[in-house]
RNA sequence: GUGGGUGUAGCUCAGUUGGUUAGAGCGCCGGAUUGUGGAUCCGGAGGUCGCGGGUUCGAAACCCGUCAUCCACCCCA
């Protein structure tokens, strides 16, 4: 047997309906803040992720789907969605468009770590990006924006934390505080840690390892390093959370894993969710179009796992959208089966779901599968009816019948199953 | 990449210190009802015990290896 690959997954007809669920709803709110759907390719060349989320990060180090292409060239199955949307965003020269570009995506996402929980090696993301507005309230409307989306789906126990990482001269005066201070306590620290302190200071900040947290607790912190520019900004940013009433907790230890971001960092975090608990998260990357060689150009953006939504999704909130009446169609014997497939071909043409299950021979197994597929009618068609040129409806909850005639179906089908 | 758990029927799982023909519930098929579903009763089908080796008179069980899967570390959505 050949199986699928090891952490991806195949949705089956039982679980789509709660992914289209979740999709509509995301698509309906970035449609009422004026994001635009944008489609980008699934691969990209190599250097395009290296190049924006970070040489040095872990994704980039050991979790890309690399492979040459038959010229030669390196190319990359993405990881995320900003580094394409952002080329996209400076290969049409978007910037010259003039008005805000507010892009929303769906779509298939690609590392290739261990499964477990809440993490697979092909994942799907919806994602927004806001391109060119340098003001708090862009901040303000994607947070908002995350939030409707999911409180919309009705998941319970989340968290919006929210941090304020500065600009890049703020992290690099910080960056020797922080070190010299780690340096003291440095043989306390765990080993990965350890390693940190020089490759990435921050990153021991959102340690978990409790003697790491006690260490920086009183650690010096990136807030009392920030720029007036940079505290302004933020405070711009909750002001505008709080006006808007968007619940959030502050967190100075929130660092986010791509080299990117810079000022509003935020992620939304859920219980019972097990280890791998965001279920999104985002923040401003202002210098990212340019290190990409794009105009300048301010940017914020987010995205959401949705197989981490659909863990959380309740049951509750997928309510039973009234079904279409789907009608069965019991057609047997030698006339009848003939007969069966003009008047479901009939049905459907006058935009009346119909269907069948041509390995049933018997009107009792007709009826069983009309039950099992929960159909509201059946039309019964066996070669007595055929003779007399009629069918017998079945409404398969009162279980009433009525004779209709075969040489116009649909019309008389139509008012019977629209009183039930 | 590292660590741990679990692999027995379509599904969820039992299976005694190693001992006859490997079980249950649900599901499936058929009959009671030869043209009327769900409920009930009766009957039936269905298993290379993940795979490969080893120990043993004898292995689903013990040992080694391997694969798959789940969870955790790490990392992240």
């Amino acid at each position: 047997m050949i199986r699928g690959i090891k952490g991806v997954k195949d949705l089956l007809p039982e679980e789509t309906p709660r992914w289209r669920f979740i999709e509509e709803t995301a698509r309906r709110w970035a449609d009422r803040y004026g994001f635009h759907e944008i489609r980008i390719p699934i691969f990209e060349v190599t250097t395009l992720f290296a190049r924006s989320i970070g040489a040095s990060t872990d994704i980039v180090e050991k979790e890309m789907y690399t492979f040459q292409d038959r010229d030669g060239s390196s190319l990359t199955l993405r990881p995320e969605g900003t580094a394409g949307t952002v080329r996209a965003y400076i290969e049409h020269n978007r910037a010259a468009v003039p008005v805000p570009q507010k892009y929303f995506y769906f779509g298939p996402m690609f590392r290739h770590e261990r499964p477990q929980a809440g993490r697979l090696r092909q994942f799907h993301q919806f994602g927004v990006e806001s391109l060119g507005m340098a003001d708090p309230r862009a901040d303000v409307e994607v947070i908002a924006l995350l939030w409707r989306i999911l409180s919309n789906l009705g998941l319970q126990g989340l968290t919006l934390e929210i941090n304020n990482l500065g600009y890049p001269a703020d992290r690099d005066s910080y960056r020797p505080h922080l070190v010299t201070y780690l340096r003291q306590y440095e043989s306390s620290l765990c080993a990965n840690c350890q390693r940190r302190i020089e490759a990435n200071p921050l990153r021991v900040l959102d340690c978990k390892v409790p003697e790491c947290r006690a260490m920086t607790e009183t650690a010096p912190r990136l807030a009392d390093s920030l720029s007036e520019a940079a505290q302004a900004y933020f405070t711009g940013v909750l002001h505008g959370l709080d006006v808007i009433h968007i619940p959030y907790s502050l967190n100075h230890r929130l660092v986010r894993g791509l080299d990117y971001y810079n000022l509003t960092t935020f992620e939304v975090t859920a219980t019972n969710l097990g280890a791998q608990n965001a279920v999104g998260a985002g923040g401003r990357y202002d210098g990212l179009v340019e290190t990409l060689s794009g105009p300048p150009t301010p940017a914020i953006g987010f995205a959401v796992g949705l197989e981490r939504i659909a863990m959380l999704l309740p049951e509750s909130a997928l309510r039973t959208t009234a079904a279409n009446v789907v009608v069965y169609i019991a057609a047997f014997g030698d006339q009848g089966s003939g007969v069966g497939l003009s008047a479901l071909e009939d049905l459907r043409a006058s935009g009346i779901p119909a269907v069948s299950d041509f390995r049933s021979s018997t009107l009792k197994s007709h009826l069983r599968q009309a039950d099992r597929l929960a159909c509201g009618f059946t039309l019964i068609l066996g070669d007595d009816e055929v003779q007399k040129g009629t069918a017998i409806l079945r409404n398969m909850v009162t279980k009433s019948q009525y004779d209709l005639p075969l040489s116009s179906l649909p019309v008389a089908i139509q008012p019977l199953l629209r009183s039930s």
